[in-house]
DNA sequence: CGTCGCATTGATATCGCTCAAATCCGGTGG
DNA sequence: CCACCGGATTTGAGCGATATCAATGCGACG
């Protein structure tokens, strides 16, 4: 089971604590007073809310590496449930350490303001990306904006299933994709590792 | 035609430069050296870059009162270019006044931090929107996460056109899920207003 | 070994895309 | 004032890509 922290701060990884949460298990609930900012360091949690028919809206998908619920400290309350969806360890920080070390040590503040900026702009690409509607422009979409190198490539993290669900795609399509396009000469693939050829 | 330029930190207007570009202009191109973060007081303005062979990959539109490039203060260059797709006009932020602002003003450091959560918040229930498979429920989640009030009200932005396109519906299909869901008493539409009944 | 989850491939159904045509509406110019 | 025009809206018909259901192989792990 692979697990990371990385890209998080020095100054907030000691600020941090470590919880553990079996799969199923409540993070945060709706209402409740926000407690800080999470990172995901192993596992998958998923933030929702329920519709007044009791229907499930998700919010987002934090995967291992991700922080979530960072605009905790912009509300007094959580206005979401955060539940593991597998068996996860996030690291917390508390709202009032962050809010103090955003005022008071400039450095950091600029870190944080990169780590926003990034994610954003991750997120944005992925919107493009899942706005595309074919299977084929999709996964070639992700190699050319994450992939490094001139021949585009891509470590997958996790599984192809995985992947798939990152893809908006069912994992089926995903596998018929991936052949067609190596049968066709437009990728390689090399264990979890796909390369863009031309 | 409707401009505002809500949203933006005071202390950000006072160091911003007004820019106009006509429809079709480039506000910048890839590989630039960065000058700066925009904001879109009016118009719209589509951020893309060129694939291996030619073909367009759009990474992000920004719309009147949102704002882009915000990472630019990371990196020397951009890497996409960023055309006025209608007539519109920009406000525009040096980075390194924005990072002095950043070091120096904690208050608006505070700001920045917000408004980036904000928008990062927003855009990953974007993409959990886009992975929906159902129009309906996409249609749903839009009024779910972004109505006002008990019946979960949204104004629509512009032609329901470019609603089609923000939930990655083809305007059709858009239309006609509207009205199935209006004969199903699922929704209200009243002008450019939408309503979600029960 | 037996089980579990991932990977893969096949068959079928379905939903949304594409092409097409008609109507409506606001704006513009005569 | 009215005719005209372009874009938005609406509805129809047919097709195709992807979801879904299903079956199998495979590797890890207890």
């Amino acid at each position: 089971m692979k697990c990371s922290s990385s890209d998080i701060p020095t100054a907030l990884r000691s600020a941090a604590i470590e919880f553990s949460h079996p799969r199923g298990s409540y993070i945060f609930r709706t209402g409740t007073p926000s407690s800080g900012v999470f990172f995901v360091t192993c596992g998958e949690v998923r933030l929702m809310r329920r519709g007044r028919q009791g229907e499930e809206i998700v919010l987002h998908h934090a995967r291992t590496g991700e922080f979530f619920a960072e605009a905790s400290i912009d509300s007094a309350r959580y206005h979401c449930d955060a539940i593991a969806v597998q068996p996860t360890t996030v690291l917390k920080v508390s709202a009032h350490k962050l809010v103090r070390l955003l005022a008071e040590d400039p450095q950091f503040a600029a870190q944080w303001v990169s780590l926003l900026s990034g994610q954003l702009r991750a997120t944005r690409m992925r919107v493009e990306r899942l706005s595309i509607k074919s299977a084929a422009e999709r996964v070639r979409h992700l190699l050319v904006t994450n992939g490094t190198g001139p021949r585009c490539e891509v470590q997958v993290r996790g599984s192809l299933k995985d992947l798939a669900s990152e893809l908006g795609l069912s994992h089926e399509a995903l596998y018929r994709t991936l052949s067609t396009m190596q049968r066709d000469g437009q990728i390689e693939r090399h264990g979890r590792e796909l390369r863009l050829i031309r």
